[in-house]
DNA sequence: CATGAAAGTGAACGGCGTTAACGGTAAACG
DNA sequence: CGTTTACCGTTAACGCCGTTCACTTTCATG
């Protein structure tokens, strides 16, 4: 019979039905208003019962958005990026962590759902799904960008303790590592420490528990920024980058 | 009349009843239950509308219980602080930070009550008291207690960004600043940069956006302290430190 | 003692997640 | 082709939630 593909037509009506949940789920975060199961069925046209043919509880939907949003976003970050030449890997790598803030203080409550929300404990499907976060992947491909053109050193494997050198080895949560000689992996050691860091100028200036004035200049993000360019070699370079972070900060 | 120094017996009830409400409240969350007005008015015999005459609203007890949460677990940073003898201010601070951590891993919803919530916007009463939180009187008044032994190097004034001065000149979130010299605010500086760091580590581990390995060993968290450790001068020391710290984790 | 404010009650409203029983409809199959 | 079956949606209901309102009770005080 017509065997269009794989999908039959019973499918794509499915995967056409989840879409729309993620996205009026969206819509209704960026309006303010709560996510709720009976609001999503309701803008869709459908009750709230229904929806349990799509997922099985309410934290379920809050996983399966989070997950959409991560990816989005992770898209947006890419794209600022590409605003810079390919060889720029210093420049696109700021340019994304400064696109990682913008869009967290603009969407306070979708940066909510997936960084500062707790993950889910059971070892089970989505977990791993969720701390396998896209954007996860596109800053860890960036830093390697910038190790494989400039060589900073990297803390060797030794130097870690047994804990920290099995997850670099090892990583749960996997990353742009694959391609990595074991004897390079202290690099993604670099990357924790400066997603850490990263990460909490952010949710500091999401969640407001730092100095409203701070927020609105930024210093403080740039300031991180800059503390952690000799990490990563690229203090000589520092100067045209603060232009560059705060160009887009000042786009609001 | 009888009066009993200023509180009246309607006064001494009406107190009474709010101790028992954030008790009763942290109770709750203790046991993993959600936070809500009518399971805290069943648990204390009552109604849930006769709490309206104590909270106005669900957001105004949650505030509430946060405050007081905060107050409880500062006095647990101090005490922890206090198993040293006063001139080990180096030892003193990480031990404090160190029960921030554990305090948080042990009582996450506790922490998120706290640190992960986004402040209230109206620019109005409670704000400025949560805002002012009393953990970072502490935290501030022990890195102070260092800088007065050691003079690290704090940056110049004039080595501020404009808002960056401002913000340690006059600090909209008041902290144990007042003693200190003007020419000497930028150890304000440093403090933020401090709180922005343990606040980054601790948010990942508690909400669990970091390899599960490395919570448990702590290592990531200790590596943040010893990286941070130059800044405030006691990298000489944090061998001993790094010693303290780790038998703080160990015990669990 | 009378008064009046404070404290608490019960009923109700609308919204929530979730379950259960049931109907229609389109795909799958003999 | 007709029949079966799995899927998708419905309505109704349960128990929870925050919140309001009208009401009683309590009790310190003039």
């Amino acid at each position: 019979m017509t065997q269009t593909g794989q999908p039959t037509r019973r499918e794509r009506q499915r995967e056409a039905t989840y879409d729309e949940i993620v996205r009026v789920s969206r819509e209704l975060l960026v309006e303010g208003a709560e996510l709720s199961l009976r609001a999503v069925a309701a803008r869709m046209g459908m009750t709230a019962p229904a929806l349990y043919r799509y997922v099985s509880s309410y934290q379920d939907l809050v996983d399966l958005v989070a997950f959409e949003i991560d990816k989005a976003a992770t898209a947006r970050f890419a794209a600022a990026a590409d605003t810079l030449p390919a060889d720029d890997v210093a420049g696109r790598l700021v340019l994304s962590t400064t696109e990682f803030r913008m869009w967290a203080l603009d969407a306070p409550r979708e940066f909510g759902l997936v960084f500062a929300n707790p993950v889910a404990d059971p070892a089970c499907g989505r977990r791993e799904a969720l701390t396998l976060s896209s954007s996860g992947l596109l800053f860890t491909d960036q830093m390697r960008a910038i190790w494989e053109q400039r060589r900073f050193p990297v803390p060797a494997l030794e130097d870690l303790t047994e804990t920290a050198r099995t997850a670099v080895l090892d990583p749960l949560i996997p990353a742009e590592s694959e391609g990595i000689a074991p004897e390079h992996r202290g690099l993604m050691w670099v990357y924790m420490q400066g997603w850490t860091q990263l990460y909490g100028v952010v949710a500091l200036e999401v969640f407001g528990h730092m100095d409203p004035r701070l927020i609105e200049s930024g210093d403080m993000f740039v300031d991180v920024l800059s503390r952690f360019a000799p990490t990563i070699g690229v203090s000589d370079e520092m100067a045209r980058l603060e232009v560059l972070v705060r160009e887009r900060i000042a786009r609001g």
